[in-house]
RNA sequence: GGAGAGGUGGCAGAGUGGUCGAAUGCACCGCACUCGAAAUGCGGCGUGCCCGCGAGGGUACCGUGGGUUCGAAUCCCACCCUCUCCGCCA
């Protein structure tokens, strides 16, 4: 959500930043509506207070017995008031039209977000590891997946395309990654561990951005709430209309949840395999922090992420996003791609924004400086750390060995009860 | 799901039709006293929005949304939430 007031006092300005997320200028007609709006509210307000006033004199003049001008008074009120329904729908219109057009206009990019159009633009930070080299053709996990226990067949009976079940072995493997990035992320790199409601309202989703404009990529109950698509709305919105006590900064959260996306607009797009599925679980990292600590956390946040790959030995390289590519809700964003041999590419696994106060704002998420008699928006982080189910998916193309067995990474062993190798069945 | 009670400022808690944005206490801030602190005294102390260069003025907000009334924290209706008891249940 954009201040309106920024906008007034820089128009230009906000147009130039929309203008590098490839949208057209939008301030000539918000502070249209913002001026408009602010004209009938003096209106509307002057009426209230010649009511208020009257009123109150009418009590006086019935107190006194004077009861011509206590008529007088009310018929004065009375014209007043046949005049105010319309003026108050007119307020409330206005009012929701800039709420309405404000809501839909993404967060504007950081300066040091390069320009561009679409994710070919997007600028490649660091390599990490070397692709490995292998003796036979690396296959896709779609294809020797099944034997090891990746039930796509299963799923698909039960519940549709994109849905899976795992089972044996490879239900054991996702269990021993999601339980190693929890480790992880609680242990070492202090995030606080979280479970939190997978239902939602609509509030919850106005918040992190995800609603009014896309609703069509969620599900819906049929009483009314979300499934959410990310833990992030759920976390984020733990401090939504909280002013959050100072020496609580940085609040640092994780969650491992199910993530439920209808991919409504992804018909087509990785139909084959574990990639993009309805329901997929994520360890999510939130942070939330004072706006002078929102970029050191960023980076802290990206590490956090990267520090699972690596110790997975899985190579990845990370990117920033461009304008053109990033979320609704994101001003600087780093993706994190890893390495899938069968595609012979780098594929997002991770995706860490920082959001600024955008996310605040729509939540009315804040809290009072050190010695400040004032409340600020908070920065609002995520990322994730990672996907669960891409982990996977990337785990068993990597580790894969002809004979269709994989490798257990040496940190998942533990995890795996001390099983070593999945064998093909 | 049924019955009952209740939702008021950071917290506790008054307030049942007019001068109530709301007593009082606690917390907090400033000042005085003090070498300093405590105690005490005095003063201040909600948020959004509109108008104004400013001083300041106005408006809205007592769970949410409607309604009655010249006027609503207070009366009426609906909904949400919390608590207690009963039922059901992982």
């Amino acid at each position: 959500m954009h201040d309106i007031r920024s906008i007034r006092e820089n128009p230009a300005a906000f147009d130039a930043a929309l203008a590098r997320r490839g949208l057209a200028p939008l301030s000539a007609e918000i502070l249209a509506i913002d001026e408009k709006s602010r004209a009938i509210k003096t209106q509307l307000q002057q009426g209230q207070a010649r009511r208020n006033e009257a009123s109150k004199l009418i009590g006086q003049a019935m107190a006194a017995r004077d009861m011509t001008t206590a008529d007088a008074l009310k018929a004065e009120v009375a014209t007043l008031k046949d005049q105010m329904p319309a003026l108050e729908a007119e307020d409330r219109d206005t009012g929701d039209a800039l709420t309405a057009l404000l809501a839909a206009i993404p967060n504007l990019p950081a300066d040091d977000v390069p320009q561009g159009a679409d994710e070919a633009d997007n600028v490649e930070c660091t390599r990490w590891g070397t692709p490995r080299t292998f003796d036979f053709t690396p296959q896709d996990h779609a294809d020797f997946g099944p034997a090891l226990g990746l039930d796509f067949e299963g799923g698909a009976r039960l519940s549709g395309a994109r849905f899976t079940a795992l089972r044996g072995q490879m239900a054991r493997l996702h269990r021993a990654l999601a339980q190693y990035m929890l480790d992880t992320q609680t242990g070492t790199n202090g995030y606080e561990e979280t479970i939190v409601p997978l239902l939602v309202k609509d509030d919850a989703l106005f918040g992190t951005g995800q609603l009014p404009k896309f609703a069509e990529d969620l599900f819906k109950t049929t009483d009314g709430r979300w499934l959410i698509p990310t833990a992030e709305v759920s976390l984020t919105n733990l401090v939504a209309n909280q002013i959050v006590p100072t020496d609580s900064l940085p609040l640092r959260l994780t969650a491992l949840t199910p993530c439920f996306r209808s991919e409504a607009g992804s018909a087509g797009r990785d139909t084959r395999g574990f990639i993009r599925q309805h329901q997929f679980e994520k360890v999510e990292l939130v942070a939330i922090c004072a706006p002078e600590d929102s970029t050191a956390e960023h980076e802290r946040m990206c590490a956090a992420a990267e520090g699972i790959l690596q110790a997975l030995a899985l190579p990845y390289r990370k990117v920033l996003l461009c304008t053109g590519d990033m979320g609704f809700g994101a001003r600087k964003t780093y993706d994190l791609e890893v390495w899938l041999p069968s595609q012979d590419t780098y594929r997002e696994i991770s995706s860490v924004s920082n959001c600024g106060d955008f996310q605040a704002r729509r939540m009315n998420a804040r809290y009072k400086p050190e010695g400040s008699k004032q409340t600020m928006f908070l920065h609002t982080l995520n990322g994730s750390g990672l996907a669960v189910g891409r982990t996977l998916v990337a785990v068993l193309e990597n580790y894969q060995q002809a004979d269709g067995s994989v490798i257990v990474p040496d940190v998942l062993v533990p995890y795996m009860g001390g099983v070593t190798t999945l064998q093909p069945r």
